[in-house]
DNA sequence: TAAAAACGTTCACTTAAGTTAAGAAATGAC
DNA sequence: GTCATTTCTTAACTTAAGTGAACGTTTTTA
């Protein structure tokens, strides 16, 4: 399971051995349940999670209804909003399936970073990176319609469509579950004909 | 105009007069008239930018015409895709108004970080509490109508809807000039009732 | 395992966005 | 200042998403 997580990190700065101990003697691997509730909406809390394995999503609750807006998989960090500016939460985390996380929290990453700074260029890294990538995505949903997105995740996260239920993932398109329906039989009617 | 950065700085960590120095003469403050394109949709770059007077955009260009997704004003820093994957870029960059930018490049932050490790420390902290609030901003997009997003961005930014013309307003909406016309008609007949 | 709840699909109807086109208004170039 | 271009608005029509409801299926849970 760690190997995973060293894999990944290798990707951006190399470890030695002593930081790859510090960073299992903090001892957060933790293993929960499909349905999990990790933050409810209106807490406050300061753990940040990142997947090893399984998903979780973040959830909205509006007008009584479940608005799923983000799924999180393997190699995947979420640092709730709460975290960053110490308010209540907005939304709810749970887990899509059963998960295995890592978690952290500011006072802990802060003890790494003055340990080893290497860490702190990791995570700046690791942030500019994926508010890059969030903004091109942001970008996609602008430009394209409901019916170009279900394309375009069928491409890009093709297992999310097998891991979440439809209506988690109607929302997450910014759909309703009908019109998911819908959509997905108009497509298959186009590529029968 | 330095002192606006530096109070905007302020916020976040505490600056020597070295470390002020230091920033002003890297001398990397420039601008440039509406209208001037900073970025090209397939090329390569190494320039942030961050916005100390005016606007900037980002632009796709899709069937021939201009999809505005990003409004960049006081205080804002963008960088863009392809500084970060290194690779061309797919949208265009250019000044709104007359605009006064800091230009950085990795070459530049690299000999920053490694002289005022302050600096690598700010510029997490700024990724990290963007990349939340850019994602709520994103979630908040899903989970509203066109209607309901014009009345945020009403909310929110009423400067921009002074600053930028309706048709790159409605492509920043997910949505065509028409449709924010008429929009903007229903909203004003409703009130009017 | 049986009952209840949640989920996914379909349908008919409503509402709003996309499309195409035309004309008025604002802006920029010369 | 005038002309040309771009921008904004309006309108009629088309297309697709929202809504409310029904119904069969799957999943929970008691």
């Amino acid at each position: 399971m760690q190997d995973l997580l060293f894999d990944f990190i290798s990707k951006y700065i190399s470890l030695t051995d002593d930081e790859k101990n510090a960073i299992i003697s903090l001892d957060t691997f933790r293993s929960f349940k499909k349905g999990t509730t990790l933050l409810k909406a209106g807490q406050k809390s300061n753990d940040g999670f990142f997947v090893l394995k399984g998903c979780i999503r973040t959830y909205y609750v509006i007008g009584g209804e479940e608005k799923t807006t983000a799924f999180y998989t393997e190699m995947e960090a979420l640092t709730p909003n709460c975290v960053i500016n110490k308010a209540p939460s907005e939304y709810y985390i749970s887990c899509v399936e059963d998960t295995i996380l890592i978690i952290s929290n500011p006072d802990m990453e802060a003890e790494m970073f003055s340990k080893f700074p290497k860490f702190e260029t990791l995570c700046r890294i690791l942030a500019e990176e994926l508010l890059a990538k969030q903004q091109v995505n942001f970008d996609e949903f602008k430009t394209s319609s409901p019916e170009q997105r279900y394309l375009n995740l069928l491409q890009k996260r093709p297992d999310l469509i097998q891991r979440a239920p439809q209506h988690q993932l109607a929302s997450y398109l910014g759909i309703k579950p009908q019109s998911l329906s819908r959509l997905r039989a108009r497509i298959l009617e186009k590529n029968k004909v």
